[in-house]
DNA sequence: CCTATTTATGCTCAATTTGAGCATTACTGG
DNA sequence: CCAGTAATGCTCAAATTGAGCATAAATAGG
């Protein structure tokens, strides 16, 4: 426990933690709804954003809305025109950070949602755009070389050592091999939350910077396009909890088109998990669980020996959304 | 799409789907914070209640707490004085039955929490008492005999032959032979909250007739105890979150004593699951992920060979809080 | 037509992981 | 000493997983 905190330390802690700011009027507070809604188009997994890129849409709690997943589904549908697959709770948190931006009008409570959608509307409103997730995480992208972006191992090291004491040096530097995967260990997909976290108390995203807290590398890297308040993070909980998802429940299948083959399929999956995949395995694994069927047509030429087109056996996707299916990740 | 629906159907349809109703003052609602505090004894998992078991507690959301996870862990702390080891968000949602019970002081967002003590405390305030959790689900409990509740495999029947189409019928058949493991499907243990809403819209807990759900068999079977508005939908959903959980990650730890033998260990994981595990292949599975040590001591006796006590190994805990475990669960 | 290239698809194999049991050990209470 | 009850050590077969080899079916270029 410390006693005195530099300016803006609270207020990344509570970043950190994902533990919001409570509004100061006893049960009453303003609420919105954040959506995190996912395409993957052309091996690249997008995001649905505003301003620029810089904010997730979000939308109000409307009284039109009999709840709020509807209310989600209904504000996402009339922007994006097109309907929404799977609509997941993600989190719910009130950043104290976002009250200014709101006009002082009490703390607000940010309700956020995970949303599929099948493919990229052609027709967006003034200012929304789809952009590839990964231009937010550039380190999240292992389909080229598992690599780290150049300054990150270097940048890590130094905020492992800027740690107070040894026992801190010592637990910094595990917490960074743990969340990136080094000294030997396996690259985690699922940890993007973690790494996000460690990165913004390391100093190395811009928003990390904006909420003052310091770098112990110069240059500072700014690494990945920086989000207002806190959206980056909201969207590193969304690819999370869609990588997470997607080793047991089939929802890969909402964000593809009718019908695919299977190595579409497959691109798909690597493009949300960010790591490539063994190509007969994952077909072995696909047609095992039985979870799509040939539609008897053939893909246009690829380039090589046509592939079949596949569709999704409704009746097998229901059942499994319920039940579980098995991890197509792999582990090397 | 029905165009009209009985009295009540709306309502229960909310239930169901964790759709909550939205307030009508856009942005401003009231909100509160309720706990699902879990801890084991005995053998037993038990849940904290209020009001007779009729309720989970809840807090308000208070000017004093920085925090909606502080908020949560500061007021459930004063009531149970224990200290909390794990605090998780559930699911937030906003149900316009809660309205009339708060006076009509607009809709009210509650949010709610997953919390694990380790051990029963002694004193509670005034009304709040722990109670066995299969007190408000015995169908979930699979530890003696993998047999349903006795009225439970007629009415379940009964409820998919109520199916108004020969398609419905099947759906709800099926429906009822995944949630329930009928027809030689495995039982899942996860499926805590599926199968109260199937329960609940079969008009099979008491829950139902209080908002008006028909019921197909006579005299109506009231399964388990009932709770307050939709508290125990959320004790269901806590449930359903902590046996996902132990599967994958080691937060069994949270509900132990500081030392322990491996029975006591695995009893607890079974309390939780609801579901009897192999010993020696639940010993290898601790053991070999070095999750405990031997402290050096022995058990006082137990009516046979006499057992090592072990504690946890905080280094690997952290580390596996962070990145997994593998389940301990059985298949078959 | 023949060949190199590219992708699809079928099959095999070894290393692990899992599910189940057998056997032995170390206590307690007659 | 014997029966009863747990703890603990090991073995084994089935299932799952990670990696490759081999073949098939197309296209592009000579």
């Amino acid at each position: 426990m410390r006693a005195m905190a530099a300016p803006g330390l609270a207020s990344a802690r509570r970043h950190l933690r994902n533990e919001p700011m409570i509004e100061n009027r006893p049960g009453s507070v303003s609420a919105e709804l954040i959506a995190v809604l996912v395409a993957v188009t052309a091996g690249t997994p997008r995001v649905l954003t505003i301003a620029e890129g810089t904010s997730l849409p979000s939308g109000p709690l409307s009284p039109e809305h009999r709840s709020l997943q509807a209310g989600t589904r209904s504000w996402v549908e009339r922007q994006t025109h097109h309907p929404l697959g799977y609509v997941e709770q993600l989190y719910t948190f009130a950043d104290n950070d976002r009250n200014a931006a709101l006009g002082g009008f009490g703390r607000a409570i940010s309700i956020s949602y995970l949303a599929l959608t099948r493919e990229q509307p052609k027709t967006l409103d003034g200012g929304a755009s789809w952009r590839n997730w990964y231009d937010y995480f550039p380190w999240e992208d292992h389909r080229q070389g598992a690599d780290l972006p150049a300054p990150l191992p270097g940048a890590l090291r130094a905020w492992a050592q800027a740690g107070a004491s040894p026992a801190e040096r010592r637990a910094r530097k595990q917490r960074a091999a743990i969340a990136f995967g080094l000294e030997g260990r396996r690259w985690n997909e699922e940890l993007v939350l973690q790494r996000y976290e460690l990165l913004y108390e390391a100093g190395l995203v811009s928003e990390a910077a904006r909420d003052g807290i310091a770098c112990h590398t110069t240059p500072a890297p700014r690494l990945g396009h920086a989000m207002r308040q806190d959206h980056r993070r909201i969207l590193a909980t969304g690819i999370a909890r869609l990588r997470a998802k997607i080793t047991y429940r089939p929802v890969v299948f909402e964000l593809m088109p009718p019908s695919f083959t299977l190595l579409d399929l497959q691109r798909s999956v690597e493009a949300l998990a960010g790591q490539l995949l063994h190509k007969q395995n994952f077909r072995r694994l696909v047609e095992q669980q039985a979870l799509v069927e040939e539609t008897g047509q053939m893909a246009g030429a690829t380039g090589g020996r046509p592939a079949k087109l596949f569709r999704f056996r409704a009746d097998i996707l229901q059942e499994r959304a319920y039940a579980g299916t098995k991890p197509p990740l792999p582990r090397a």
